[in-house]
DNA sequence: CTGTTAGCGCCTTCAA
DNA sequence: TTGAAGGCGCTAACAG
C-alpha cells in the first residue's frame, strides 16, 4: 500500500507552507498564481489526491446529496438519476442514492441513513404510503435544505420540483373525449399522493369543460400495480354501461390493463380507448402502442440538483423557489385512436 | 443551526473519558456492558449522531463501496442494485453508484471519481466497449479490492460474479433445436464482453451436440440495440434460405427482432422461434411472449457485496474467491413453441 | 475494564 | 501574498 501524498508533502518540497498549499489547490484568489501554478503541477506529480474527510471535518459540510427514491428500476426514475448524476458531478457534489421500495418505513430509515451520513441537500420523491414528514424534521431542525420532487409534500420549509400533473390528466381526457368517448374510466393511485390527485382533477375539469357527465362510479383508486390493471378491467367488464374510454395514471398498470382487455376479448380502440402515463418503453411495445404523457425524466433530476446547489451556495435561497412546475407532453398513439382507423392489426 | 453533539459532550456528562464512549458506541467487547447501557442512553437522549467524517479520517477507510455500472435503467441492473443496497446496508456500508451509459470514457471518469472518494471496495460491470484495465490499475496499486459482476474483466488481482453464460446460450439453444429449428440466427453482442461470447459458444456447442450444422453467415455481432434488430431481421430477410429460429442476446434487442418480424409478415413461433435474453419486464408484454433466460439479478448484487465485505473484513481473501458462478434457467414461452400450437393469436 | 495521549489531513483565523 | 498555529471529532496504541 502506498502512501498517500498530503499537502505536507507538496509543502516540503516546495519549501513553502501547507496552507498556501492548501489555499493553492482550493484557487484562492489571494494566492499568486505562478505559486499555484508550481504547487498545481507537483501535485499532479505526485498523484496527490484531496482527503475528503478531512476536509469535510474541517469545513463541516460533505459535497454530497442525498437522495431518496420509490424505486430505482423505473424508467422515469433512471432518466431523473442520469440527469442528478450529470449535474452534480459537473458541481463536484457526490450522490448517496436509496430506495424506498414504496414503503414508509423504509423511507424512514433511508432518512435516517442520509442523516447520519450528513448529506448537504436531500432530495426525495415519496414511498406510495407515505403519511408524516417527521423523520424530515431532522433536516429541517439542523437547517439541511430539502427538494421533493415529483412525489411531493407540501412544506413550507421545502422547495418542490414537478410537472402539471393536472394539465397533463386534462390533455389525456381531452384527447379521449375528442376521439369520441364520453364515458370514460378513470384508475387512479394513492390520492394521498399529489401526482395522482393532480391527474384526478384534471381529469375531471376536462370532463366539465367538454360537457361530459361525472360518474364517480368510474373512479377507482388502486395501488397501480399489475394486479390492480387486472382487477380494474375486472369491475369494468361488470359495469352495466361499459366505458368507451380508460385512463390509467401509469404505464405499468395501463399496460396490464391492455392485456386484460384484450384477453376479455375487447378490442381496442374500437371498443375502448386507452390512455396511460409516463411513458414507459412498454408503450410502444404492447399492441396497440400506448397513447400517454411523456415526463421530462432527465431535466426533472438536472433542475432538481441545480436548485439545490444553487441553494447550498446562497446563490438562490430556497423560499424564493419553492415550487417548479415542468412541462410534459401528450404523447398520441394507436390505443386511443378511434378516429384515424390505422390500428395495426395482427 | 443546533451544535451536534460529540462524544465528549457525553463523556463529561457521565464523567468518563472519551474513549471509553468511542468504545462502547461501537460495542468494543472489553466495555463493561452497563457503562455501555449508559452510554446509549445518554447518547440517544442527546440525539448523538457518530460523525463519519473524522471516524473515516482517523481509521483511514470509508465504509463506502463505488459501484460501476452500464447503465441503471434495465430491469436486472436494478435488481442488481437492490441486492447490493440490502446487503450494504445491513453491514453498514454505504453505496456510491455512478453508470457508465456504456462509455469507456465516461467510465473511466466514474472510476477517477471513485478513487477520490476513497471507496474501500469497487464493484463494476463493464461498459460496452472498454478495451483497457487502466483506469483500474490505481485501485490495484493501493490494494483496494475490485469485483467485477456480470460482464468482467479476467484479471488475477479481481474477482468475479457471473452467470453461466455458456450453458444458458447452450439451453435456449438446443431448446430451439428441440423444437425442430435446425437453421438458427444468432444476433449477439460485442464478442469482447465475456456475457456475449461465452453466449455465442453456448450457441455452438448445442448445435455441435445436436448435430445441426453451424453456418456463420447466420451470426451476426451487433450493439444489441433496437436499431440492430431491426438492421438483424432486413439481414435475415435478404438470405436465401430463411433461418427457422433466431437467438438473441438480449430481452430488449429481441423485442425488436419480434416488432420487425411481425411487421414483414413472418409468423413467431411457425416461420421462427425466437428467444432473448434477460427476462426483463418487455418479454411478458410482447406477443406472442418472450422465450428467454431468467437472471438472478438481486441475488448477484446481494452475493457481490457480500463477498467484498467478507474480504474487507479479511473473512476471505479475495484469491480464494476469485469466480463465482451462479445459475440461471430457462423460461419457455410462447415465441419458440412450435410444438405445442399454444401461441396466443389476437 | 478504563483512561491518557497523540495524531488522521485539512482549513481558517490571525498575524506578518 | 504568505506563514504559524490550532482544532474539527474520532480512534488506536499504550498504560494502567
Amino acid at each position: 500500500m502506498e502512501k498517500e501524498v498530503t499537502i505536507y508533502d507538496i509543502a516540503k518540497i516546495l519549501h513553502i507552507s501547507p496552507a498556501t498549499v492548501s489555499r493553492a489547490l482550493n484557487d484562492h484568489p489571494a494566492i499568486n498564481s505562478k505559486t499555484k501554478l508550481s504547487i498545481a503541477a507537483k501535485a499532479a506529480e505526485l498523484g496527490y489526491r484531496s482527503n475528503t474527510f478531512a476536509s469535510n471535518l474541517r469545513r463541516k459540510s460533505t459535497s454530497t446529496l442525498g437522495v431518496i427514491v420509490p424505486r430505482l428500476d423505473s424508467s422515469f426514475m433512471s432518466a431523473v438519476l442520469a440527469g442528478m448524476e450529470s449535474v452534480a458531478n459537473r458541481a463536484g457534489y457526490n450522490l448517496l442514492i436509496s430506495q424506498s421500495l414504496e414503503s414508509e418505513s423504509k423511507e424512514r430509515a433511508n432518512a435516517r441513513t442520509m442523516y447520519n451520513s450528513r448529506v448537504d441537500g436531500l432530495l426525495v420523491s415519496l414511498a406510495y404510503d407515505t403519511d408524516g414528514f417527521d423523520h424530515f424534521e431532522n433536516f429541517v431542525k439542523k437547517n439541511v435544505p430539502i427538494l421533493f420532487f415529483d412525489r411531493i409534500f407540501d412544506h413550507d420549509a421545502c422547495a418542490a420540483i414537478v410537472i402539471d400533473n393536472e394539465q397533463a390528466g386534462y390533455d389525456v381526457t381531452s384527447h379521449l373525449i375528442m376521439q369520441g368517448c364520453n364515458r370514460i374510466m378513470h384508475v387512479t393511485g394513492n390520492l394521498k399522493r399529489n401526482v395522482y390527485s393532480e391527474r384526478y382533477r384534471g381529469y375531471r375539469s376536462a370532463l366539465e369543460a367538454h360537457g361530459v357527465l361525472f360518474d364517480e362510479s368510474l373512479v377507482t383508486e388502486t395501488d397501480l400495480s399489475r394486479e390492480a390493471g387486472k382487477d380494474a378491467i375486472a369491475k369494468l367488464a361488470d359495469m352495466s354501461i361499459l366505458p368507451d374510454g380508460i385512463f390509467i395514471a401509469n404505464d405499468v398498470c395501463a399496460i396490464s390493463c391492455v392485456k386484460e382487455l384484450k384477453q376479455r376479448g375487447y378490442r381496442i380502440p374500437e371498443d375502448i380507448a386507452v390512455a396511460g402515463f409516463n411513458n414507459d418503453p412498454v408503450a410502444e411495445v404492447v399492441e396497440p402502442n400506448l397513447t400517454t404523457i411523456y415526463y421530462p425524466g432527465r431535466e426533472m433530476g438536472e433542475i432538481a440538483v441545480k436548485t439545490m446547489i444553487d441553494h447550498l451556495n446562497g446563490t438562490v435561497s430556497m423560499d424564493t423557489v419553492n415550487t417548479v412546475i415542468m412541462k410534459s407532453d401528450l404523447i398520441v398513439r394507436d390505443s386511443s385512436l378511434k378516429l384515424t382507423g390505422k390500428y395495426q392489426v395482427n
